[in-house]
DNA sequence: GGGCAAATTTAACAAAACGTTAACATCGGA
DNA sequence: TCCGATGTTAACGTTTTGTTAAATTTGCCC
């Protein structure tokens, strides 16, 4: 809601994880919205416009999963994704699927106030409208309109998959992204096995931009996952 | 002049005015060319791409007014219109359909060259963005007023073709142009397949420009891209 | 309008940049 | 310690860009 503070709606059909979350979001930042089913959920969306969304992957009624798709049929809403430990798959999927984030149980809460705060700045920059020409992060610098990068005010010249990929990446920053995405949106949908070209591409990026390639500032690896381009 | 003059086209059926303009147009200041038709008059604009028409609204294949909408579609070259005395609505028509300016006949000769020196500056300005008369680089240095480029201050020989594509780089210097862009506005619409133009014209201007053409200090190439004009 | 010089357009070929691929190394979790 | 995921490197083939010179067109003076 633009007055006030955010409210948060949390998707999760167990007591215990929803009494941490009440505590340690509806204090004083965020205004606490619960549902304890998929079903729940939507009509709490639709009713109540939550800004963002934390969803656990393992609910009763309805896939997780299934809600995600459904909601993003229609919405935007940044959703954060819950998933017990091992379930690297489902994970995947989520992200796939339109989330936004995921933390893997069990979390911390300072962690999970971080993404919020990221998810939820994200967002309004999105709302925003106008499309910010330039992306600048620590000493990494990239100008859209003129199609240059610079590294501590350096200009590094990149190929054009090379500049696709950062853009890319750029244009989703703090954003995990999977594989599959990457490959589908920046080299086309016929390529989203082609896990190698990311894996080479990535390599030569780190080697342009980094200061120490081998412990990558920016440009992360979320392993099992995909990548991410670190925002400040 | 070492760099060719700025070309005008006319779109006139009446024999006895298009004689008065390419005396006036044609002697020393412009380059003449002329359509009898708006038909002709397409394949004149996108094969010449001249600097700027002067167009007669009563034409016999199609409206002028017509012909102008149908530019203003692909084109931002400056168009003067000349209607007959009377005609008040197909003026205002005309510079509701993007004309920049109008005459009406008869008119002298003194009053049309004024107010194509007038479109023509405009014209300059928009391109260059702020009105700058000179670009400086390094040693690189164009005057656009007088038309000549000098290098560490000896004046370099340009032919038209190089002078347009130089100051068109250097009007967005900084900047990444592609191929097709560069094509389309220094060449015209109809050349944008045209890359090897671009590949011979660029290595004659690095030959006169710069002091070792194989590493071009300010007409660096964006592979895969196109050309940009480095400035300091 | 003919003829000359300059400019542009072609063509053929050379060089460089790029994406792709394979083979192998390294890392991190079970 | 094993295995899958990720990182690294170099080579290959393709595409893009550069180079040169010749053919054609254009502008222009007479």
């Amino acid at each position: 809601m633009t007055a006030g503070r955010p409210s948060i709606l949390v998707i999760e059909d167990d007591a215990e994880i929803r009494r941490v979350l009440k505590v340690g979001l509806g204090h004083k930042d965020y205004r606490y919205l619960e549902a304890l089913t998929a079903r729940e959920g939507t009509t709490e969306v639709s009713t109540r416009n939550p800004d963002l969304i934390v969803l656990d992957l393992g609910l009763p009624d309805l896939d997780g999963l299934q809600f995600l798709k459904e909601l993003r049929k229609w919405s935007k809403i940044p959703v954060i994704v819950l998933t017990a430990r091992g379930k690297e798959k489902d994970k995947i999927k989520a992200l796939d699927s339109g989330a936004d984030d995921y933390l893997t149980k069990p979390f911390g809460m300072g962690e999970l106030l971080a993404r919020i705060r990221a998810a939820l700045r994200r967002s309004a920059e999105r709302h925003g409208g106008d499309a910010e020409p330039v992306f600048e992060s620590g000493d990494l610098k990239i100008d859209f309109v003129r199609r240059q990068v610079f590294v501590k005010g350096a200009e590094v010249r990149l190929s054009p998959m090379e500049y696709r990929l950062l853009t890319y990446l750029a244009r989703h920053a703090g954003q995990v992204l999977t594989q599959k995405q990457i490959l589908k949106d920046v080299w086309g949908a016929a390529y989203v096995e082609k896990n190698l070209y990311l894996r080479v591409h990535m390599h030569q990026l780190r080697h342009k931009l980094e200061a120490d390639p081998a412990q990558p500032r920016w440009l992360v690896t979320e392993s099992g996952v995909g990548y991410r381009l670190r925002s400040e």
